[in-house]
DNA sequence: ATGAAAGCGCTAACAG
DNA sequence: CTGTTAGCGCTTTCAT
């Protein structure tokens, strides 16, 4: 019951051909004759064969494998973007490979050191824990070293390297988000998202688009406004609104830095009898499918998702192709979508 | 600027050893001394040297890369388990590749069909557009076609083939969830995720639950309570409650098939000013983060995904160690989680 | 404990 | 248009 090996040469000796012949055919090339490669298909699917992409990425130096790296897979914008991805990497023949670096510092080095050289081409990468000198540091250790493996990364600018951007200009998307709530007459807005660590560049952009809008719209910086989270994810938003409720310093709207920490914030909300938006205005960031389906449904900032992947994919195909190009940073585009949790 | 190929032949050279003791260092075989070891890795680290997995694959005949194949990963259910099954592999050194089959009976016959051969040793299996027949007919073909890759199927126990089976006990699953509602005094209970395919074998069976536990209940059936969906996502549950609101036989408590229609199903409820649990209590299947959140939060259905994820790739993985063993069925406990929707 | 050499299945030169 | 042949980088006998 073992597997039989069925290879070129198995296939050639049927169709009485030679081994090129059958690679001409499987390849598709141009130059056979419709009856040869008639007798060569005839005998491929007789003996079910299958080329082997080892073999084939070992001759051709490559396999067609990219990766794609981001924290969490459950994280539902990561989970949205890796379907983009997926889907625009198959248009042009690559197939993805899916790395979880679980956000934790030690993993997403090993995902910038290239840790799975020559299986994967190049990688398209969403460093979270990273920071510019961690990936300073790697990629331009000793001048021996092999240069690294084509990247796109994104999210942050957060290196000048050789690898291009793809960016969201976070700065001004919060600023935009924050100025909405003001501009519904809001006065204390809250700020929930903040990290301390060194490498969290997305929260310290938002933080300052807050802090920008705060200051157009001449309302007073408030240090118990703005809270920290650990992470990302419903719970911490939970949590995070709980505290600000429990300070007494409660505020009348709140700017989470993704939608996940607003969801949390708007359970805990309603959990305690706060009407949403009435009480508290709520905005996130990211435009997840959730937030379409809240209720209140949920305001916040959609990067075009559909044009990151897309674009990800083109940055790295051509980075693939030709090794020297120099690093090339895109903005993706951004619009605030109003949903009810700012009356919308 | 071209990456320099580093291959074993030249850090045998630098270490001034053979080709074969660098490749059992690298393997971490025992027979070396721990001078040799250490002159070998300090070159290893010199020419920062990467084994070539696509040769290390071709001469091994696998790859250690299992492919998870699910309809989309922004389906959370899926993004869940792709996480766990990411997670259990990795534990096992094998690498997953994910693959969305976009419920699409074309592509998902692709992977039953093992087209990656060669660059996936086994495959863990969600099938949804795809029939007991179509398995069949692809599996048993001809008696000259290679023995299909190692497979393990998830969710239902959809063919008796050299396939392992991972299932949740729908019918009782569903059964019990109905039962709950109806438990709650509830007597008009619509179930919400009927599908007409062939192939649905999920929506078939969790329909067969329902049924079974009206009759347990003593309660009627009615045509015009059963819902079918296109697909399983939000926007397909809110619709068909707009429709179960709109026939005019409104109902007083509702068993979606899963998570995401249930959520759907709210969001409709609420739109409309219905109170949930008041007016209609619900229930859904899949336990996903999302329904921990929503308010209310989501009675459902939990089945155990980490124990899914996890004894996928151990029966996976023995699958692939022993080609010739015995199919085998392993049913993954479930439990009724009760929250707030149905008033918990 | 280490070395030499064969060959995994394929593609790319180069012939014919 | 088709055939022959030489490796891609690695592991693996078989020697030593």
């Amino acid at each position: 019951m073992d597997r039989p090996r069925v290879g070129l040469k198995d296939v050639a000796r049927l169709a009485g051909v030679s081994v090129k012949t059958v690679s001409n055919v499987v390849n598709g090339y141009v130059h056979v004759t419709p009856a040869t490669r008639t007798r060569v298909e005839a005998a491929i699917k007789e003996l079910n064969y299958r080329p082997n992409l080892s073999a084939r990425n070992l001759r051709q130096g490559r396999t067609g494998i990219i990766a794609l790296a981001v924290p969490e897979l459950d994280i539902p914008y990561f989970a949205e973007l890796a379907r983009l991805v997926v889907a625009a990497a198959e248009e042009r023949g690559l197939t993805v490979l899916i790395d979880q670096t679980g956000a934790s510092r030690e993993r997403e080095q090993l995902v910038a050191e290239g840790f799975r050289a020559h299986l994967i081409d190049g990688v398209i990468f969403s460093p979270l824990a990273l920071s510019s000198e961690d990936l300073a540091a790697i990629w331009d250790a000793s001048p021996t070293s092999p240069s690294p493996i084509p990247t796109v990364l994104l999210g942050e600018r957060v290196y000048e390297g050789p690898a291009d951007h793809l960016v969201v200009d976070n700065v001004t998307a919060a600023k935009e988000a924050t100025l909405h709530l003001a501009a519904l007459g809001r006065r204390r807005i809250a700020a929930i998202g903040a990290q301390d660590d060194v490498a969290a560049e997305t929260s310290r952009l938002r933080l300052a688009g807050y802090r920008l809008a705060l200051e157009e719209a001449g309302l007073p910086w408030d240090d118990r406004l703005v809270v920290p989270v650990e992470a990302y994810h419903r719970a911490d938003g939970a949590r995070a609104m709980a505290r600000l409720l429990d300070s007494g310093a409660a505020p009348d709207a709140a700017f989470c830095f993704n939608d996940l920490l607003a969801l949390g914030a708007l359970r805990t909300l309603l959990e305690r009898g706060r009407s949403v938006p009435g009480d508290v205005a709520l905005a996130g960031f990211d435009d997840i499918e959730d937030g379409r389906y809240s209720t209140p449904t949920l305001t916040t900032i959609s990067p075009d998702k559909q044009s990151i992947a897309r674009q990800a994919v083109d940055l790295l195909a051509a980075r693939m192709a030709s090794r020297a190009s120099e690093p090339r940073e895109i903005r993706v585009p951004h619009r605030l979508v109003v949903r009810e949790s700012t009356g919308g």
